[in-house]
DNA sequence: CGAGTTTGACCTGCGC
DNA sequence: GCGCAGGTCAAACTCG
């Protein structure tokens, strides 16, 4: 794909067309930025970021509800810098890999139900694409999603739905970061421009259609770049410490009167929230694609004390304890500096 | 023997 | 339309 630098930025939609949030987040770049670029992102101020926001600093946090709610994980031993993606371009090498920029793409679809993303609900299958030539063994119900989300089946003019997706990159020796959930890896690939392979993997539970890609950053071979994708409709295979991160699973968060109890996940809620309220207004739809956030530049100074002060009155106290704990610091910190 | 990994082939999207 | 690169499949293989 293109190796041009792209221009880097957050931005989040509220589609409510479908009802449903969806949001997607780019959370910066790093090592080449142009520090003279407005929207640059100086890695230093982000350096605590998600995970580590998770773990509040020990590992106490490591199946935080954040890490669960993103179906992220919690790096054992890693310094994580951010997150990203986009939704409908696919991360180039040099985005990801080349440790330029990681993309980080927080697409949060809480609508109730029936859409097709609600925890990885598609069919199955995901996988059988074997060739529509030849082979295809159709089974009822599955037949329009014989490729699992996307590449059949997708009707002409509409572009494929992506999973919600989430990147960080996270200082690690070890590539496959310990997140709780099972993991079977289905692919690997050679990245442009990355001595580096990139590899794939999928949710070993039946039903999940999670998945993750991890590589790592030709630049910084110690950063090991992850990218989930899709929602775990399911709660942690392993045995969690007091199961923190059944907690936060949707039902219950949809117990809680919260603005996040969109029956999602809510770390990705918090998320959008934090973006819809400071800079949806600067989304700037694109012509060619129905998902794509190209076009706006976010500036994270955007993020504001009223955001996090309307939060702290609608949670419960000791949920706003929580709040803290997983809302990247980074964020915390701008709002306390305004 | 089942589950997970490896790996070459194949498919799709996108830019030129 | 072509070629490239990303993503996925699935047979073969490895491992416990």
């Amino acid at each position: 794909m293109s190796d041009e630098p792209k221009p880097y930025f957050q931005d989040f939609m509220l589609d409510q067309g479908s009802n449903m949030y969806s949001c997607e987040k780019q959370f910066s770049t790093f090592h080449n930025l142009d520090s003279s670029q407005p929207n640059y992102f100086d890695p230093s101020s982000y350096n605590m970021s998600f995970t580590e926001s998770l773990q509040g600093g020990n590992m106490d946090h490591y199946n935080s509800p954040l890490a669960t709610s993103f179906g992220v994980l919690s790096p054992s031993s890693s310094e994580v810098f951010s997150s990203v993606d986009q939704g409908n371009q696919k991360p180039s090498a040099g985005e990801l890999g080349g440790g330029d920029q990681t993309l980080a793409t927080l697409n949060s679809s809480i609508s109730n139900s029936s859409s097709s993303e609600a925890g990885g609900v598609e069919e199955e299958d995901s996988g059988k694409r074997k060739k529509n030539i030849g082979q295809v063994k159709e089974e009822p119900g599955q037949e329009s999603s014989k490729n699992g989300n996307n590449k059949v089946d997708k009707k002409k003019g509409e572009k494929k739905q992506k999973e919600p997706r989430f990147a960080f990159m996270t200082k690690s020796e070890v590539d496959q970061l310990e997140d709780g959930y099972r993991w079977r890896k289905y692919g690997q690939k050679a990245v442009k421009n990355s001595p580096y392979p990139r590899s794939y993997y999928r949710c070993t539970t039946q039903k999940c259609t999670v998945k993750k890609r991890v590589e790592r950053s030709y630049e910084d071979p110690t950063t090991v770049i992850t990218t989930y994708e899709g929602q775990h409709n399911h709660p942690v295979p392993t045995s969690l410490r007091g199961n923190a991160a059944a907690m936060f699973t949707p039902s219950n968060l949809l117990s809680t009167p919260t603005p996040f109890s969109y029956g999602s996940n809510f770390p990705q809620d918090l998320l959008l929230h934090m973006h819809h309220h400071n800079t949806f207004n600067i989304t700037q739809p694109t012509t060619h694609t129905t998902n794509n956030v190209a076009g706006s530049v976010y500036s994270h100074n955007n993020i504001n004390n009223s955001f996090l002060q309307q939060y702290q009155q609608q949670l419960p106290p000791d949920q706003y304890g929580l709040l803290q704990d997983i809302v990247p610091s980074m964020f915390l910190n701008r709002t306390n500096h305004n």
